[in-house]
DNA sequence: ACTGCCATGTAACTAGTTACATGATTGG
DNA sequence: CCAATCATGTAACTAGTTACATGGCAGT
């Protein structure tokens, strides 16, 4: 039963698995919480999976009729869609970490472009990532009470240092380039 | 003059300029190096934007005859692709940076998970960042002394401390699972 | 002799993005 | 009252991946 899906497939999964019924717009909402770690997917795509996941009997929905809204259809993962996706999770397999890192990029063709422009975009950067990191904070603020929560807080962990870490280093070149 | 070309456009523009006269299968090459801080886009994308790039008046290109291998296409980047590959340089628009972190995403999930795979997943991420280590402290060496690379070594110092700090992390949270 | 990799590229498919459509409610 | 945002989704397009085709040469 390898069950050959996205990894946007297994992420709506895993979504349904652990926030139980939602729509595809709440489902969109939600993966927005991935977005430190692993990009958020679009919110067709999400639909996509869904009609996927239903037609291959890994999810069920139902539909509810709203007054002055659009109807809206929920979807609720099935005995055999918890499979696959546990099966998914436990299994070694691992793509390679993917990074796009447009300042990097541009830094790497550094040569033909104008210093004041590189420091411009640095000091971009850094100020974005200085939010980024005050997010992260409030986040982990909200949940550092709650045990339930601890694979969340392990990787809101690794989000407030990966941003740390790239503050620094951001700062380090600034510097570079000031100074050289 | 502003063209709507993907990244992966500015990319083979840019390599192009870096490098002089290339054919496809070179600029794959090339564009391998971008692997640690921007993905490696596929072969046949580089063909696609290649052709684009041509049809746009941005890169000009000669048929060599080769005996014993197939022929290739050597393109060459022309004035106006210079011209807009710095605009696009210098340009203050800056895509956000995307992480594709399939541990971490695991992770997220990891109350559906069991703590064998999860310890066995890190090791795993540890060896090979472990070994992609080991490469860019090859890269480094072999740049080190030559002033032009200035930019060069900076990138790979990024990725340097990037790969250590994704180390240390991945330590830190072995740590806490085998623990907990 | 076979396997794998150098070297060139194309074709077919899948994933992901952008733009649109509809209508209610809320904030300025 | 107009713009933004909630809420639901679909259609059309672009980017990116995988698999294939061809043939030489180098290592085991």
């Amino acid at each position: 039963m390898t069950q050959q899906l996205p990894i946007t497939g297994f992420i709506v999964l895993g979504l349904l698995a652990l926030n139980g019924e939602q729509s595809g717009y709440e489902l969109r909402k939600s993966a927005h919480a991935l977005k430190y770690f692993y990009w958020s997917p679009a919110q067709s795509q999400i639909y996509r999976e869904l009609r996927r996941l239903e037609k291959a009997g890994l999810v069920e929905s139902r539909h509810i009729e709203q007054e002055g809204k659009p109807d809206k259809q929920l979807f609720k993962i099935k005995k055999a869609g918890l499979a696959v996706f546990k099966q998914w999770l436990n299994h070694q397999d691992l793509p390679p970490m993917i990074i796009k890192h447009p300042i990097m990029l541009k830094l790497y063709f550094g040569e033909l472009s104008d210093r004041k422009a590189q420091i411009e975009m640095l000091g971009q950067f850094i100020k974005r990532y200085q939010d980024s990191l005050a997010e992260l904070a409030i986040v982990q603020e909200f949940m550092s009470e709650d045990p339930d929560q601890f694979f969340k807080a392990l990787v809101v962990e690794w989000g407030i240092h990966h941003t740390e870490t790239e503050l620094l280093m951001a700062q380090k070149i600034l510097k570079k380039l000031q100074d050289g």
